[in-house]
DNA sequence: ACCTGAACACCGTTCAAGT
DNA sequence: ACCTGAACACCGTTCAAGT
């Protein structure tokens, strides 16, 4: 009778997705990962909806984490571009918690509304601290989001065929022209 | 005994991810749409995962047909501006077709690679169009495509939300930039 | 050639029973 | 409080049988 601890199964989980594939991800299976019963879950989560809720806030709190850690000694451009390796960076190396991003959808998951939320509020302080207007480093922190997600969701599905690190690296640098102040 | 057309079973899969949501695809669901029994469907498609093929693959047809239909009398900014619009709509009226194109990975669809390679195409002809080199124009139409389908996805998970018609068009006026030569 | 219906394996979920 | 194991509904898939 293996006891379950919440941490130990939110971890499990996502290591789970990235090592087997997000659609691998089923109560039975982490049970089987945690040695338990199937019906055991069910008193730490809400079956496999809750299972998928963990996974998703999980991969939300790391991405976060990453993208805040390499913002760290950076400023203006350079703040950008190592933000941006590090949003890759994350989905090359975790697919299966990308993945569980790409599928959540806010409506079945609330919380996870407000991580997507604080993704473009880091970016916002990077554009303020380059003295851009409230207004504008919102505007360009949601473009460069938006820039930066779509190229990695792109790679994403696109399996792992060659590398695309140089037209990354294009994108992120013509990234740099949203920053600046209007024609 | 109802007889099953590969036609009618693709655009009737289509509309129900469309009504229903993606993740209620399902052979059982499908077949009761059509009248017949689940395992029906197997003389037409490879069960769930080639139910799941046929959407995609239809989903992405139907996303270029709108843009290249958006194109046509445009040109330059105005030609991005209407395709990125297109991308859009095409999401927010096909929801469970955008959410089959999210999911995919081409490295079970070999076709679906093919497809994101054709949206990229016509926006590279629309650059070169605009007299960027090849190179320059491959490099324009991937950063645009990345940015526009980096917001329409986000967009896609956030739910239905708020509208943020007014942050896309701020977005595609920041993309004309990227056409512009380098510093 | 193509659909039906039985059959099987497997999964999600519930719940009484144990500790 | 929390896990087990039985039980049930449901789905994907296969296949022999029909037409």
């Amino acid at each position: 009778m293996a006891k379950i601890r919440i941490d130990v199964l939110i971890t499990t989980a996502a290591s789970f997705v990235d090592d087997a594939g997000y659609d691998a991800l089923s109560v039975s299976a982490i049970a089987g990962e945690l040695d338990v019963a199937p019906s055991a879950l069910y008193t730490h989560c809400e079956g496999l909806k809750g299972l998928r809720s963990l996974v998703a806030a999980a991969a939300s709190e790391n991405l976060v984490d990453r993208i805040r850690t390499a913002a760290i000694g950076t400023a203006g451009d350079s703040a950008v571009v190592a933000m941006g390796l590090a949003y890759r960076r994350f989905a090359l190396d975790h697919p299966g918690q990308f993945a569980a991003l790409l599928r959540a959808r806010s409506s079945d998951e609330p919380d996870l509304r407000s991580t997507n939320q604080t993704v473009v509020e880091v970016f916002t302080l990077v554009f303020t601290a380059m003295g851009l207007s409230p207004r504008q480093s919102t505007l360009a922190a949601r473009s460069t989001h938006s820039a930066i997600h779509g190229f990695v969701a792109l790679e994403h599905v696109s399996g792992t065929g060659g590398d695309h690190e140089s037209e990354y690296l294009y994108l992120l640098r013509t990234l740099q022209r949203v920053a600046e102040p209007e024609n």
